[in-house]
RNA sequence: GGGCCCAUAGCUCAGUUGGAUAGAGCGUCUGGCUACGAACCAGGAGGUCGCAGGUUCGAGUCCUGCUGGGCCCGCCA
């Protein structure tokens, strides 16, 4: 753990050019770290920013502040580089003993109550590879905001009462000619979810068939809204097991919620129409008499309503219709209604039901328009919202900001976040694996990509891909240690198809579209999740020899260092001494990039970070003997290294997800 | 027409408050298992950072314009 002494740093030099140079307003500046640890461990290039207000070069600043800046703690020695930068070096024994001891938590950051949605997949099909792109962000960032200290609140929203499950109801009804409980009874089946895939699939086809059969799916979506009826009924038979067969498979991933917010509530609460009495009683919406909208309730929005600030004089303006003429609110207005309920901004809250027991205990929670458990934990009232939705939803996620500012509520919509990304597709090859045919001349087919299509049954399964690398896994780990029974082989191959998958997930930066190629995705080799747990349990299995062969456990060789010469890890120690110093270093960064994470939404940079430490440590042990290395106190710090990088890595892959075997 | 995103090695991608010699994986070529398990390591080849201007002591990174590609702008969600 770094920012501590990034901060301790960052003040000596603040006050050293206030003090040395009478500067009041000092610029903001940076504590970096440089190429290599031979140009030092952190460093400032402040001096390049005063230069010009000093009207000094920036190497006789860098010169005047090392000798000003006087002793920070935990720094060995400030040197001036040629160049104008400011090269700090670390004491590297305490360094590295503070930390093994635990001395050093991590910083606290942000205290406020933070809400992260994400997974909100419609429950009327199994979830695909698109799903896990949202969940795997979502999930990394809750990690992410917990490893801070942040109190988070997860949720999932749940759209029980929209087209795409009342398309699974006509599909039932109309094709299948199932009743109610012959539907219960198939809900009751594990793979119900791939039942519905393909149902849905077969209903779209049907639509197209004859467009006059949308009717049957208007009427279907009317009584679902409408509720008190057998498709309301049939619905929710539906939505719970398509839900729980969600939930199941995101269990798979070490993906877990703290509530469930159903859609339906949100309008039998009449959580919309106390929503839409706040929006025409401020304005915000009226009712449109002429054109094309007469007869909707709509909201004016500004073009640009994304962009930052409302560009004045534009007299170009949207309708967006919230409650059509029909009288059935939008899915925008129903968003609006459940954005200022999580702000504790709608002056209502739901009711609440245990939905089910999680890993660890953990209780999951749900709406209900029902009675509510006197024993539910209070929900909402968030200071800051993060949902995380893919990309093509900018427009709408940009409306609920806007409708909170029209509401005077300006630091709700700044604490409202669209944690956007790109979305997956799949590579032409994979397509084609999948059994979809493209015809060669269309538009499709010059495409660099497929895109993913739950309508037409096209997608990769995220329990068919789990299930294919859990299989390839298990194999793997049969081959290389024949003593594991079958249920060995079988867990741990399932921890490293996740540690696959979900690393596959984050490694790409979130503006980035995802082409996935289910061959790469397979791959264990390289940059890739099980590179990492692997690094995790070669540590770990120099820990434990050492420990079987010598009886030195993890506690005896961090007591013993008080004792040792610290020669392996100094300055002027050889190539051994440094490798192990940058290695070390390096893990000390974490919360480092924690903090840049969670400020950037950039999870590629804790999975690249985590990465590049692995291949340094697997490097490291590679090029230098611990167990065999015989002189007693190199061994000592040598091993001392060796147990912080696997905690520090642990947790990078905590945060990922992703689990360390003992043995794989 | 407007908004957002992408363009860096043969392929897939990092490089994010502008900073020290442009990196990684895959592929390719060469070498390393009598073990601290090779899901690994060492090394080689491979780059006009899409193009053109600009700002700066300094630009892959910021600004402007352009080119190519993707997504969004619905009484769907």
């Amino acid at each position: 753990m770094i920012l501590n002494v990034q901060r301790g740093i960052h003040e000596a030099i603040d006050g050293a050019i206030r003090q040395r140079f009478g500067v009041a307003e000092v610029p903001a500046f940076a504590v970096e770290v440089p190429p290599t640890r031979a140009l030092g461990d952190l460093a400032v290039p402040v001096a390049f920013q005063l230069a010009r207000a000093l009207r000094k070069p920036p190497r006789a600043i860098a010169q005047e502040l090392a000798g000003a800046v006087g002793a920070i703690p935990g720094v060995a020695r400030i040197v001036a580089a040629p160049n104008g930068y400011l090269n700090l070096y670390l004491d590297r024994p305490s360094f590295l003993t503070a930390r093994l001891r635990g001395e050093i938590a991590p910083d606290r950051g942000v205290q406020d109550k933070t809400i992260v949605e994400h997974t909100a997949i419609n429950p009327n099909k199994a979830a695909h590879i698109g799903h896990l792109r949202n969940a795997a962000l979502g999930d990394t960032l809750v990690r992410a905001l917990q490893f801070r200290g942040t109190p988070v609140e997860v949720q999932n929203y749940i759209d029980d009462t929209g087209v795409q499950v009342a398309d699974v109801i006509v599909g039932f009804r109309e094709l299948e000619r199932k009743s109610i409980d012959e539907v219960r009874q198939l809900a009751a089946s594990p793979r119900f979810d791939y039942y519905c895939w393909d149902l849905y699939a077969r209903v779209t086809e049907w639509y197209e068939g004859d467009r006059a059969r949308l009717a049957v799916r208007a009427a279907a979506l009317h009584d679902l809204e409408q509720g008190g009826n057998g498709t309301a009924e049939m619905g929710a038979a539906i939505v719970d097991a398509i839900v729980r067969t969600h939930l199941r498979t995101m269990a798979r991933l070490n993906i877990a919620y703290d509530l469930l917010t159903y859609e339906g509530d949100i309008v039998r609460l009449k959580f919309w129409a106390h929503t839409f009495e706040i929006l025409k009683a401020q304005g915000a919406v009226f009712l449109q008499t002429e054109g094309k909208l007469a007869g909707c309730w709509v909201m004016r929005i500004d073009e640009g309503a994304a962009a930052d600030d409302e560009a004045a004089g534009d007299e170009e303006s949207r309708e967006k219709v919230i409650v059509r003429s029909n009288g059935v609110v939008t899915y925008v207005g129903k968003d609006i209604a459940n954005q200022f309920w999580k702000f504790g901004l709608l002056g209502r809250d739901f009711r609440y039901r245990r939905f089910a027991t999680q890993g660890g205990g953990r209780t999951l929670w749900a709406t209900t328009s029902g009675e509510s458990d006197p024993n539910a934990p209070p929900f909402g009232r968030a200071r800051r919202i993060f949902n995380v939705i893919d990309s093509r939803q900018m427009y709408l996620q940009a409306l609920l900001v806007q409708a909170l500012k029209t509401l005077g509520h300006p630091e709700e919509a700044e604490r409202s976040i669209h944690f956007s990304y790109e979305m997956v597709t799949l590579s032409h090859a994979t397509a084609r694996e999948l059994g979809h045919r493209i015809d060669p001349d269309s538009d499709d087919a010059k495409k660099p990509f497929v895109e993913v299509s739950g309508r037409k049954g096209l997608g990769v399964k995220i329990d068919d891909l789990l299930d294919l690398l859990t299989t390839k896994a298990t194999e793997e780990v049969a081959r290389r240690n024949p003593d594991f029974t079958p249920d060995d082989c079988r867990r741990v191959g399932a921890q490293i198809a996740v540690a696959a998958i979900r690393y596959f997930m984050l490694k790409y930066s979130r503006g980035k579209l995802i082409v996935f190629d289910i061959e790469e995705a397979l791959s264990f080799e390289g940059e890739t999740g099980p590179y990492l747990q692997y690094a995790v349990v070669r540590a770990g299995n120099i820990l434990n020899k050492l420990r079987e062969r010598e009886g030195v456990s993890e506690a005896d060789v961090v007591a013993s260092l008080e004792k040792a010469a610290p020669d392996e890890l100094l300055e002027d120690g050889d190539d051994a001494a440094h490798n192990l110093w940058a290695v070390v270093f390096e893990a000390s960064r974490l919360d480092e990039v924690v903090e840049q994470v969670v400020r950037s939404l950039e999870f590629s940079a804790l999975a690249k970070y985590t990465f590049g430490l692995a291949q340094t440590f697997n490097a490291f042990y590679h090029r230098y003997p611990i167990l065999n290395e015989e002189r007693g106190d190199r061994k000592r710090w040598r091993a001392a290294g060796v147990a912080y990088v696997r905690a520090q890595l642990t947790r990078a892959l905590d945060l990922m997800g992703i689990d360390v075997p003992a043995r794989m």
